[in-house]
DNA sequence: CACTATATTCAACAAGCGTTGAATATACAA
DNA sequence: TTGTATATTCAACGCTTGTTGAATATAGTG
């Protein structure tokens, strides 16, 4: 009961609030739903972050700055191998941080997958929270397909990204509409199926659409 | 100014409904936002709709019966030939009715396109509401792959057409990101740029996974 | 112990929320 | 014109919202 109990409870916030934002939005929350869930007073919540609006910027720092970094990383052993990758090890590269993330153990990370899906795919906040996080890495990935596709046209190139994001952000949302489509033969929990078949079928689009591959 | 004004009034609630939940989400517009949006007194959208979440189905269903039915039809034609279809004609047929629709020169379908990417990608609307309208459709799309991968398994089939459609709700939803992302280069508001480049992007994705193809 | 800083709760605020019943305006039929 | 149904506005309701300042509890320091 020291100075843990703050950091205890203070997280807890966090966690709460990562689950409920993450399944009905920013404005389908409030902060009474968060501190109710957190077992803790209201005006706890004000007083560790600030605003309600804070809270939402907190709960989402808190794990993009780690997939970031691990991210980073990933990218730069690839990179450092001097060796240019193959295809499929860009976009195997490109999961892989999420796919380790789930794997960790920590069952916070499967809610703010969702959570990331609901700020990519909304209009509001793509923008304002995308921009000074996961934008950054994305140039870094073009840049190593434009290695593997020298002579694609940069709109190719996007367009594709933009699909393989796509695919992501559904799969990460876990909406169990595939559950209900597929008669269960599917599941939206099921993140090694998703991402196991995204790789090749990712990257025959690539090749469909961008042109002549680059052969080492 | 006789019937028509009632009409007039009750749909341009509507569209600003569209517009409104479509970039804020259902909790994150109020019905003094509607009303005002559309000039009228707040009690209006109630005495025509309902409760706010009935005002929120009106929206969703009043174009999702015309997209629907457009589905059918294109689905319908391209069964009734006779002749099985080549992959690349079914990805386009999935994707016509919303080319089609974006063509008419009505702006509130670009509303109407965000507001079901935001459902499509919620994990609490897309059961609700997706269930008893688009997903009636998607039986017919998969019963047509199946057609053309005959020894496809089914898990297979059913997460090559979840990848096209989380590509394709990023693109519905316009987020503004790819414009960004390439800066300038590709832009949200071109569909045409978008739907192009999936189709042979997403057949050729399919044939990397789904096993070999049935040869006519 | 006393002192101080931090953490947490308590109580309350002003503002905004969805919704409703009554009042008024408008449209249409006789 | 009068009567009637529909459409629209008006005014207000009870409730919930985010936020805050003061009060209290807890932890760390000397």
């Amino acid at each position: 009961m020291t100075r843990k109990t703050n950091a205890v409870k203070s997280e807890r916030i966090l966690d709460v609030a990562e689950e409920l934002f993450a399944r009905h939005g920013y404005d389908g929350v409030t902060m009474r739903q968060i501190s109710t869930g957190a077992k803790v007073d209201v005006a706890l919540a004000n007083y560790h972050f600030g605003k309600k609006l804070d809270v939402f910027y907190a709960v989402f720092n808190r794990r993009a700055e780690h997939l970031g970094s691990t991210r980073r990383q990933v990218l730069q052993e690839q990179f450092t191998d001097g060796e240019p990758q193959r295809l499929e090890q860009v976009i195997e590269a490109f999961l892989l941080p999420l796919k380790l993330a789930q794997e960790s153990g920590d069952p916070g990370w499967k809610n703010y997958m969702a959570l990331l899906a609901y700020v990519m795919t909304s209009p509001v906040w793509s923008r304002e929270m995308m921009e000074n996080t996961f934008d950054k890495h994305v140039g870094d990935f073009i840049a190593a397909l434009r290695q593997i596709f020298p002579t694609a046209r940069d709109e190719d190139l996007h367009w594709c990204y933009h699909y393989v994001s796509g695919a992501l952000a559904l799969t990460l949302a876990q909406t169990g509409r595939i559950d209900r489509l597929s008669g269960g033969k599917c599941l939206s929990s099921d993140f090694d199926a998703a991402y196991d078949r995204m790789i090749p079928f990712m990257a025959a689009g690539f090749r469909a659409v961008c042109g002549e591959e680059r052969t080492p």
